[in-house]
DNA sequence: GTGAAAGCGCTAACAT
DNA sequence: ATGTTAGCGCTTTCAC
């Protein structure tokens, strides 16, 4: 009734454990015949190794933690899938977990994960100072941040250009006539909404449009500020001609918003969104985004990861910056006479 | 350099490795100022206990998996938050795999996650025969179903009604006029499948409305089907003028599908999905579909898994069935002439 | 080619 | 109130 363990492999055998664990690791120098006697034996008990004994004497767990902010964000299932995708090649097991943008659960996770003894972490962290990494970087367990950097230490990095995507977001709106742009920025304390908005910042100046300050919206990240922020803007003396919102959920929140008060997308007002959604298409008129390749960051991460986890001594930190792409359909258009074409 | 362990912090703390454990695992019966010593040290070490070799003597984990099956359909990421939420409650760890509909995958998943010892598991399943089920249930493993059946094992379960829910929906787009309903269905092997297509009949029957064996089109759950099952239909010498598509991935791809080849929804065809979408709102007409409630289906799951784990002796295995809702926007309304209003 | 035995880091009796 | 010690199930020298 007791899980079997190696010893009863082992006396069924009548071999000792060591031998039924040089079957189990499939070592060689064993006979065939014997070899055949153990696995039969594997076979009759449905001996399942226990993995946390051996990981106690090995010192590995070809385990590896992921931290994401938000499991609700369409972004991170695709970055997931990369990261998964690839560590199952190499045969890494991955555990997943959602801080929900809390620094204080991502502490506690971190700490559940280092209790657990993974090989290494992949994170996408809720504060990008990252004191709560502290502990890894005392353990030297291998670190990669995605989409978010890590200020505090000196990790490996992978990210897509924010600052490129939101320059070209924004220089898309000017190209189409538009003067009077907002935007939806996020938090500036982290990464994204911080570069995003100096992209946005840029395009203006480059083509010397003023900014206005009623038209900078500070939102979250989360589809509720979007929401609101969108009918801040709306109610200004003077609403701008378009909006440009830095991620997806706020894109969302600006468009129920557009819906609701009765703000024609594509007639009295423009939007383009940072990061693709997938019904972008089917709004009335389809959304033009900046679309980041969310798979490829995932896996970009977990190769990253893997090369620091497989060396032997020496790191050298490194960044990688994906590219992003702008896909243009037909939300930054005006029809209105006074815009041009 | 090495990890410290509780004997690193035995030592500098002049105590035993016993008290340093009481300490730990907060027991009382310890002099303040021994337990103060010993605090200390932990924090000198910044010492992190290993859960590993914990877990081997308690014979527990107190982790989790949870088995999904497509973390990219928006579904999944609800029902995880809700079991997160529930199992944080309870410190329990959640280890999330996607076995991405692949019954292979899904054995493999199961295999690790026995070897790494979880004290439960709670499985949306991409086979529901359930064989790969096998090695949980001789362990005696705690075990519950969620969203799917299992037909060989009896096995607690989480579902939503399925043909209740598909069973509203048809009799909404009857109530609206319509006789010609296509449906655009699930594998039958799965319950999700099987049950939504026997609402949806039992819907026509009622109704004494005869079913086209040509409307009813062979789905798998994703996208692609959904789109060229449309098109399918479309093709038809008699098109339907209204769809029932069965999960949100093959309404997505349906309403690609009409996009493209210029079907007009809320004017040519009717369509209700099960499953909503979070931008069903902005898709023109808003669409209608049946809603469920996928958080607390995550919660029940865990709250059914954490009574099997904690519970003595022998268990009834017991069936949740929630009740899903239809939320009614205006994608079922036909504004030709020869249906009803 | 195979076995014996020493741990891996911790907890839980059992002593004291 | 605290210490001693025997494992938990496995891998890995080191012998034979």
């Amino acid at each position: 009734m007791r899980k079997p363990t190696i010893n009863d492999v082992a006396n069924l055998a009548k071999v000792s454990t060591a031998t039924v664990s040089r079957v189990i690791n499939k070592q060689d120098g064993i006979k065939t015949q014997t070899k055949e006697r153990v696995q039969k034996a594997i076979e009759q008990l449905s001996y399942i190794p226990n993995a946390l004994a051996r990981s106690m004497v090995r010192k590995q767990t070809n385990t590896i933690g992921v931290i994401i902010p938000d499991i609700n964000n369409p972004f991170f299932p695709l970055l997931i899938s990369g990261i998964e995708q690839q560590a199952r090649k190499k045969s890494y097991f991955t555990i997943l977990c959602n801080s929900n943008e809390s620094p204080e659960i991502e502490s506690e996770l971190i700490q559940v994960l280092l209790e657990r003894s993974v090989d290494g972490l992949i994170i996408t962290t809720a504060d990008e100072y990252g004191h709560q990494l502290q502990p890894v970087i005392e353990r030297k367990i291998p670190v990669v941040a995605v989409d978010r950097q890590i200020k505090n230490f000196e990790v490996d990095t992978v990210l897509v250009g924010n600052v490129d995507g939101a320059y070209q977001a924004t220089r898309h709106l000017i190209l189409q006539g538009h003067t009077k742009i907002a935007i939806i920025r996020g938090p500036q304390k982290t990464t994204p909404g911080y570069e995003r908005f100096a992209g946005f910042q840029r395009a203006l100046e480059e083509y010397k449009i003023d900014l206005d300050e009623g038209y900078i919206i500070e939102g979250d990240f989360k589809e509720q500020s979007g929401y609101e922020g969108t009918k801040r803007l709306y109610s200004l003396k003077e609403p701008p001609t378009a909006i440009f919102t830095s991620n997806n959920l706020m894109t969302l929140g600006c468009l129920k918003a557009l819906t609701e008060i009765g703000w024609i997308l594509g007639e009295q007002v423009g939007l383009i969104g940072f990061d693709d959604l997938d019904f972008a298409e089917f709004v009335n008129p389809p959304l033009t985004v900046v679309s980041r390749p969310m798979r490829q960051l995932g896996e970009a991460a977990f190769d990253l990861l893997y090369a620091q986890m497989t060396s032997e001594g020496d790191w050298t930190k490194r960044h990688y910056v994906l590219s992003p792409e702008i896909k243009i359909r037909q939300s930054c258009f005006l029809k209105s006479p006074n815009q041009q074409k």
